[in-house]
DNA sequence: AGTTTTTTTAAACAAACATTTAAAATCTTG
DNA sequence: CAAGATTTTAAATGTTTGTTTAAAAAAACT
């Protein structure tokens, strides 16, 4: 009654279409995709994007949700684990290079739609805020009464980790633009910059240790 | 013959145009601005801004050319100053953060249109890459041969200093929405970043002085 | 002054846009 | 298979886009 299954490919016209527009909307941006566009990439008649969701905004809303969750489960995860601060910090700082190695584009994204429609993040944080924040100012706190790191807001060290990682691949245009890069040497000059970002984060964090 | 002076405005139209375009192009993007926004924020019919600039793809090359050069001179200043690099380092991020601070869009809007159109950027750095790259790598290696500072290539510190500073304000308006910040808040929240910053790159850079 | 050039305007232009319609094609089900 | 529901299509919708036109207004010049 509901599903039909198309002739010639495995997946149903509703997730191609979607499949397509995150494809399209991550490369353009809301403002830079058209909806014939997105029907291109997705092979099929232009009506269809409006028959399955009732408008381009719609869909858009979609599939921003949609990445915006993929985006910040897995950093939310770590942050949960059972781990010691200079573990997390390493697998944080892995976990969102993997991550956006595979999807360059997805910052980019998310911080454009969210400059043009501020309002949109509001639904989404309900859980997150509360998850990321208290998880790790609650272990960082614990570790700055101890004397095992320096005194620090989880704010700043979220930022400080964050903000190393995340601009590689904001910036990567820019960066293999101007110093003419290939993209197997921007891959390399950004592994290298992880594992020195690993390193200063925490040397930095955990100084006191030592002496 | 050539200059007409406007009754009821102290700048010409040709001015207020680019000021208007300077203004929604950072706003909205290329993508995102139509001609009418930047018509009528220049308060000029909307057939003036085909008449003074041919086209808006043309009004909009003269604004990024104009933008880039600006972002790109005061940076490549500082690299060419004979300060030590322990100066050098605290100049440029203080540097970028006021003029960040004072131009919070100015980054999203470079990269992407960096992005969107990356060939763009091929006549801008002909000289800045020099500069950059030649002035403070020559520096930071003689530092490395000296010991006095971790072997590191100057890449590598450019994009460390760079990132923890230009990521504050990439990533503004999700930041503020996501801990329901104040435009106060923030402002404290990334200055007492901004000095966490030059302490921690410093630190970590000069670290083998001490012990 | 009057004439010419420059600037500004209202109106219209074609092209691109998101969206709708109505009919055709396909699938589902009794 | 045949009736009904669902999916897909071609075509047209009205709106917004960038751009042009031709006339009006202002300024410059002799």
């Amino acid at each position: 009654m509901k599903k039909a299954m198309n002739c010639f490919s495995s997946q149903s016209t509703e997730e191609r279409i979607k499949e397509a527009a995150r494809q399209v909307f991550l490369e353009k941006g809301f403002d830079g995709a058209t909806s014939r566009d997105i029907a291109e990439a997705a092979g099929i008649n232009i009506a269809l994007t409006n028959y399955y969701f009732r408008s381009k905004e719609k869909l858009f809303v979609t599939i921003f949700e949609e990445i915006t969750e993929f985006f910040f489960t897995g950093m939310s995860a770590i942050l949960s684990k059972p781990i010691s601060l200079r573990e997390k910090i390493a697998e944080l700082i892995e976990h969102d290079f993997r991550m956006l190695r595979e999807n360059p584009r997805l910052i980019n994204f998310i911080l454009n739609e969210v400059h043009r429609n501020p309002e949109r993040m509001g639904k989404m944080i309900g859980l997150q805020k509360v998850l990321h924040h208290s998880m790790l100012d609650e272990q960082v706190q614990q570790e700055v009464r101890q004397g095992t790191i320096r005194p620090i807001s989880s704010m700043h060290l979220m930022t400080m980790m964050v903000s190393n990682i995340h601009f590689l691949f904001v910036s990567k245009p820019m960066t293999t633009q101007i110093w003419n890069m290939t993209e197997d040497e921007f891959t390399k000059f950004a592994d290298a910059h992880k594992n020195l970002v690993i390193d200063m984060v925490t040397n930095y964090l955990f100084e006191s240790e030592k002496a």
